[in-house]
DNA sequence: TTGAAAGCGGTACCAC
DNA sequence: GTGGTACCGCTTTCAA
């Protein structure tokens, strides 16, 4: 195996100095156009390419940052990752994507890894956060790499505020839900399910008390006995929907934790020869591609994910680059996107910005 | 700024020398009991952690593969990356994802950026790679890769096999499309149609292929009338599918490139008041997420999309570990899952093996 | 068993 | 303008 070429080689070939190949490379200091070019010739005629390690042995930085996700699983997450990577490819920063399986002790682990890595700066989603015990390890972890000497920034996305001094991206939940109630309270209804991820505390209780703040506001409210907690899958929203049907429960609307437990509750709903709208108006929660495809189309809010993603982004290169100090928050709004599942008069058009 | 801590204070506080601290902490050579004590507690109250990079300078190696993929949007692609990205996670190298647009100058630039990074190796998922004219430019690059002194090696996955020595990993689609076909066929459907997508000319090919042996051995064949060359959108399923009906043409089976596809085409069939399966049956490919939420379920035949990611990971693992020379192909099957798109009498249990 | 010293491939500062 | 040289942080001989 012959070595690879290294700057030292291009000098010789060029019969100049390291320091002036160097100067021609980087484009740093004044040399005769004569070297200039026989310095570009050498490069050529050895393959030259600059060893990326060495080149930042000095400044210790690594040009890479990391995206840690809960899961590759489905899009929500991946959406993010689109916009974090788009945004650093431009700055010539490689992101590095890391599945955590949204467990804590994982996402921990991971992040103790890139410490070692010396990574530049980190995009953190962090999975369910709900127990406080383990909650409080876990900032030690975070905590830790910003007491370090050199602190790795990290920008949290769609986590709790509860790390105050942490940058935060994440959307309003409690004002989607509110939306969603509001829709729903708006065409008439007012027996209102809520089909929660019982994994997701943090989620459900923002949705909960944005639905029930709307409620009030129609001088209603949510029953307890109409409140589910499943996980987040269509055969969740399935069985959560067909258990309230069997005890005899039938909301006039139901509000789903995504856009899958939507995708359930309706199949619950149509076994049951239950039409939506007209009985049973059903609204996901995301903008995920099959919210398009059941049928009914699912009323959802659509999160403004890769725009959640090159937030973060920004936020993480202000770090990288020492601009900033002070903290920042960032609370992006859903948009709400009304289908036939709540409207039968909805615009029916095929919408094209899915195309899973 | 506080200076990092490196190894030369590790060896200071210890009063050792750096050697000694080195072979400690990389396990290599023997050291005294007390010396070694000492170095673990120095490396404690220094809060040192060895820098990755200086470590790599020597071997050259990045511990670093990237990910080269088409789009990030949806789970077809981002599935793949699990599977690899899970695989190297293992072996302590970070996988990198890049998005190319499917667009093969940005492929081909990315390619260059990736080599200029010294990656140790690279996962490439081609786009469309039809235009014989760039796909010379397109090889030319990867072959550029082979020819260095110091080669990085390259798996393909989902590619033609035109690149004979390279290692690929792909779905046997011939076969799959021909499962589809066949699976109409038995149900005595013969005036089939397929939906392809126009930007994908090697999966068009594949898929004709196994139809129509299919259909030649029901002693039937395809009309060219009813294929039709859209992209792979559900809006655009539902715009092939409507205009076929519209021409007054009217299949009894349609096979669709993808679940999009042949969610959209169930909407056109719908709209027309034609019931499906009865009056046509409809097939996806892919066994995405969306597959199983509509109304009726989707036919469809599963792609190993993770298994793919880890068998690519397993080859160019073998690579750069230069356990290998001769290339390999890996070939899997997709396996067919029967929904009520084609059959009735299908089983009606929700999935769980899609939580999109 | 230990330490000194020579790189690894560049960068950057300092003379000339 | 140009070249010499001292690092960057770690690994790896090579002597002692």
């Amino acid at each position: 195996m012959k070595k690879v070429p290294g700057i030292q080689d291009v000098a010789a070939e060029a019969g100049v100095s390291i320091s002036t190949v160097s100067r021609v490379l980087n484009h740093s200091g004044n040399v005769a156009d004569n070297l200039r070019r026989r310095v570009y010739k050498a490069v050529e005629s050895t393959g030259y390419s600059a060893n990326p390690i060495a080149s930042n042995l000095k400044s210790t930085k690594r040009n890479q940052i990391a995206v840690v996700i809960p899961t590759l699983r489905g899009t929500y997450y991946t959406d993010i990752i689109k916009g974090v990577s788009e945004y650093f490819y431009e700055k010539s920063i490689m992101s590095v994507v890391l599945e955590s399986g949204g467990n804590m002790e994982k996402e921990s682990s991971i992040i103790k890894d890139l410490e070692k890595q010396w990574i530049d700066g980190i995009i953190l989603i962090p999975g369910q956060c709900g127990q406080e015990e383990s909650y409080r390890k876990y900032m030690e972890s975070l905590s830790h790499l910003r007491k370090r000497d050199t602190p790795i920034p990290v920008v949290l996305v769609e986590a709790d505020g509860r790390n105050e001094d942490l940058d935060l991206v994440r959307v309003d939940h409690e004002a989607a839900f509110y939306a969603m109630a509001e829709h729903l309270l708006e065409l008439g209804r007012r027996k209102l399910a809520y089909l929660g991820d019982a994994e997701d505390a943090s989620l459900v209780g923002l949705a909960l008390k944005g639905i029930r703040r709307a409620m009030e506001e129609y001088d209603c409210s949510l029953s307890e006995q109409l409140v589910c907690m499943g996980n987040s899958t269509v055969l969740d929203g399935y069985q959560s929907m067909a258990r309230l049907l069997y005890d005899g429960q039938r909301p006039d609307g139901v509000i789903c934790t995504n856009d899958q437990v939507a995708a359930g509750a309706l199949n619950a709903c149509k076994e049951q020869g239950l039409l939506s709208p007209k009985d049973v108006a059903v609204t996901g929660y995301g903008g995920m591609a099959l919210s398009i495809v059941t049928d009914p189309p699912i009323t959802t809010m659509v999160a403004p994910r890769q725009q959640m993603g090159t937030a973060a982004a920004q936020l993480l290169y202000e770090r990288i680059e020492g601009n900033r100090e002070e903290p920042r928050r960032i609370i992006l709004a859903a948009h709400p996107a009304i289908r036939c599942s709540t409207m039968k008069s909805a615009f029916r058009r095929l919408e094209t910005m899915f195309d899973d």
